[in-house]
DNA sequence: GGACATTATGGGATCGATCTCACATGGGAG
DNA sequence: CTCCCATGTGAGATCGATCCCATAATGTCC
C-alpha cells in the first residue's frame, strides 16, 4: 500500500503539499498540483482512513444502533440511514442492541471507542448512566429515534403515532363502522399514549368518545392478535372492525376470523399499522397505516450530519408523517 | 478521555507496561498491575481503537457487503454475520453494493481502506479488476457467500441447491404428483444449474427424468409468478403441483391460482424455495424448502475468522443444506 | 563464580496521516 | 523604496497506541 511519502517522494514535493492537494485546502501551484496527482494515479495511492482520523480527530463515520438489524423493520431503517450518510460520503456502522440495557451499552461503547463522529440510537431500554457519561465526556452528537428519550440526545425523530391512529380509526368511521375495537400494543410505551389520543380526535370528530371504543391491551405479536380476536368472539361481542396495533397483530387476527368462519371485509374490516412487509401478503391483502421507516431513518441521518455542522444548534425534532394505504381487508359497515 | 499517557503517569509506570497489561502479554510484577488497574479504573481509560489499529495493522474489523441490507433476506444474513463476529469480538461494517458492479467497488474499497481485517462478500456482479488487485495488495482474506466466485476468495460458502430442490420435487413426488411445473430463475445463475440437476435427481428416484416435468425460466418476483401461472393456467397446461423458484414467486402463484378459482392445495399443490419472512402469512400457509440464510452467513463469518487465525490455510468451502417445511399448501394430488 | 535464561521495566522509533509555523517569493499600495 | 498581504512550500511536532531493544535484577546450572 503506497503511503503519503511516496506519493511526495515520486512527485519531488514535501508531504505537507500532498496533504493539501488531497484535502483539497490551502495553497498548491498548478505545476506541483499535476505532478502529486499524477503520482497519486500511478501508485494508486489511497489515504489511510485510520491515519486521518487519528489525527484529524474525525473518523466520517457514523454510528448506529437499533434493536435487531436482522428484523425487516430495523433493516428497513438502516437502508434509510445507510442512504443519507452515503451521500454525504460517510461510512455508516450498524449495531444490534437486542432490547437488553447491557447490550445496547456494549454497542454504544464500541462505537465510541471506534471514534464515530456521531450516533443514532434506536434503544429499547434506558441508557445505562455510565455511557450517558461516556457519550457526554467523547462530545459526540447523539440522535435519538422512536420513542425512547435521552439526556444526552441532540436531536430525535418520531413517528406521528397520533395522526396515523387518528386516520385508522377515520377511515373506519368513514366506512360507517361504529362498533370499533383496538387491540393496543404495552401499555406502558409512549407509543400507545399518542395512538390513544389519535383515536379520541377520529372519534371526535364523529361526534363520539373513546367510551364508543374498545380498546384491548396486549403486545405487538400475531399470537396476541389471534387469541384476542378469539376470546372476543367467544364472549360474543358485537363489531364490526379491528383496528390493530400493528401488521403482526392483523394477521393474527385475520387468521382467528378465518378459522371462526367470518369474512373479511364483508363480515369484520380489519385495518393494521405499520405497512410491514408482509401486510401485502396476507389475505386479503391487509389495508393498514404505513409507517415510512426508511424515511424515519434518512430524516434522523441527515439530522445529526446536520447536527455535526453546526456543533453549537439547538436540540433538534422531528415528526414523520404517516398514510393510509387501502387495500382489501376494510369495507363499508354490514346492515 | 483518558489516553494511555495518563494511565502510566497516574499509576506512576512507562507507556509500555501499560500496553502491556491492557495486552495482556509481557511480564509485569503484580504490584504494578494493580496500580495500573486502579488507574484504569478510576480514569475510565479505554483504549484508543484507532491509535491500536493503526499501529498493529489489526483493527479488529470484519466487513462486509452484500445485495442490499435493508432487504428480509440479507437482513437475516447480517444477522448471522453479527452473531459470529460479536462472540469472536470483532466489529462489524456491512454495506450495500445493490448489484452494481460500481457500486459494489466503491462499498469493498471503503471497507479496505477502512483497514478491516478480513472481507465477506454477497455479490451480484463479477469483482472489478482494480478492486480485486486493491484486495490483493492488502493481503486482506476474503469469504465469498452465494453463487459469484471470485479469484481473491479464500473461502467460500454455499446453499445447498442440489439437495433443495431435490427435496422439493421429492416431497411432490411422494405426494403422487405426477406433473409437475417448475418455475425457475434466471437460466445464467449457478443456483438455477443445481437446483436443476437436483430435480433431475428426484425425479430419477422416481424412474422419471427431466422430460417429465415442465421448466419455465423466468426470474425471482412474485409478478413472475403470478403471470406465469396465469399463462399456463390460460393454455390450458394440465398440471397438479407448482414448484416456485422462490417464495416472492409462490406468492404470485398463489394469488393467480386464486383468481383463477383453483382452490391450493386441493386442486393444484404449491411449493416455495426460501422460507421467506411471509411464507407463513401466505394463504395457505406456504410449504417451503428453508434456507438457513443466518446460519449461512454465520458460518461464512466462521470462515473468516479462522483464515484470519490461520494465514496460511488452503481455500475453504462450505455448503450448508436446506429442510423441507410442511405446512398447507402441498397435498396428495388429486384422482 | 561465570554463563545464561527468566522476569521486569522503560526509552524511543514507528504507524500514516494532519496541522501549525517558519520562511521565501512577488506584486500592489502608500 | 518600504511595508504588507497573498501565495507557495517544507520541516517537524503531533494524534495514541504498539513494539523492538537496551538494561537490570534475580535465579539456576555446571
Amino acid at each position: 500500500m503506497a503511503t503519503i511519502d511516496d506519493v511526495s517522494k515520486r512527485a519531488g514535493v514535501s508531504r505537507s503539499t500532498v496533504s493539501r492537494v488531497v484535502a483539497d485546502n490551502g495553497y498548491v501551484s498548478d505545476e506541483k498540483r499535476r505532478a502529486i496527482q499524477k503520482a497519486i494515479a500511478e501508485l494508486g495511492y489511497r489515504p489511510n482512513t485510520l491515519a486521518q482520523a487519528l489525527r484529524s480527530n474525525r473518523s466520517n463515520m457514523i454510528g448506529a444502533v437499533v434493536v435487531d438489524v436482522g428484523t425487516p423493520y430495523f433493516a428497513n431503517m438502516v437502508y434509510g440511514l445507510q442512504r443519507a450518510t452515503r451521500k454525504a460520503g460517510k461510512a455508516l456502522m450498524v449495531s444490534s442492541g437486542y432490547a437488553d440495557q447491557d447490550e445496547e451499552a456494549r454497542a454504544i461503547i464500541e462505537l465510541v471507542d471506534r471514534s464515530c463522529d456521531g450516533i443514532l440510537l434506536y434503544l429499547e431500554r434506558p441508557l445505562r448512566a455510565d455511557v450517558v457519561e461516556i457519550i457526554r465526556a467523547a462530545h459526540i452528537p447523539v440522535v435519538m429515534i422512536g420513542r425512547m428519550g435521552c439526556e444526552v440526545a441532540r436531536g430525535s425523530v418520531q413517528l406521528d403515532n397520533f395522526g396515523g391512529a387518528r386516520d385508522a380509526v377515520g377511515f373506519l368511521l368513514e366506512q360507517g363502522h361504529r362498533r370499533i375495537v383496538h387491540l393496543s400494543g404495552q401499555a406502558d410505551f409512549g407509543d400507545t399514549a399518542a395512538r390513544l389520543e389519535g383515536i379520541g380526535a377520529a372519534l371526535a370528530a364523529h361526534g363520539m368518545d373513546m367510551a364508543d371504543i374498545k380498546v384491548v391491551n396486549g403486545e405487538f405479536s400475531q399470537e396476541f392478535g389471534y387469541s384476542a380476536t378469539m376470546a372476543l368472539l367467544d364472549e360474543g361481542h358485537d363489531f364490526t372492525a379491528i383496528f390493530a396495533g400493528d401488521d403482526d397483530m392483523a394477521a393474527g387476527v385475520l387468521l382467528a376470523l378465518r378459522h371462526a368462519g367470518k369474512s373479511v371485509p364483508q363480515d369484520v374490516s380489519v385495518i393494521g399499522f405499520d405497512d410491514a412487509f408482509h401486510a401485502r401478503h396476507l389475505w386479503p391483502p391487509l389495508t393498514t397505516i404505513r409507517q415510512p421507516v426508511d424515511e424515519i431513518g434518512e430524516t434522523a441521518a441527515n439530522l445529526l450530519l446536520k447536527l455535526l455542522g453546526e456543533p453549537g444548534s439547538a436540540m433538534l425534532q422531528n415528526t414523520i408523517g404517516t398514510s393510509l394505504v387501502v387495500r382489501d381487508s376494510v369495507g363499508p359497515a354490514s346492515h
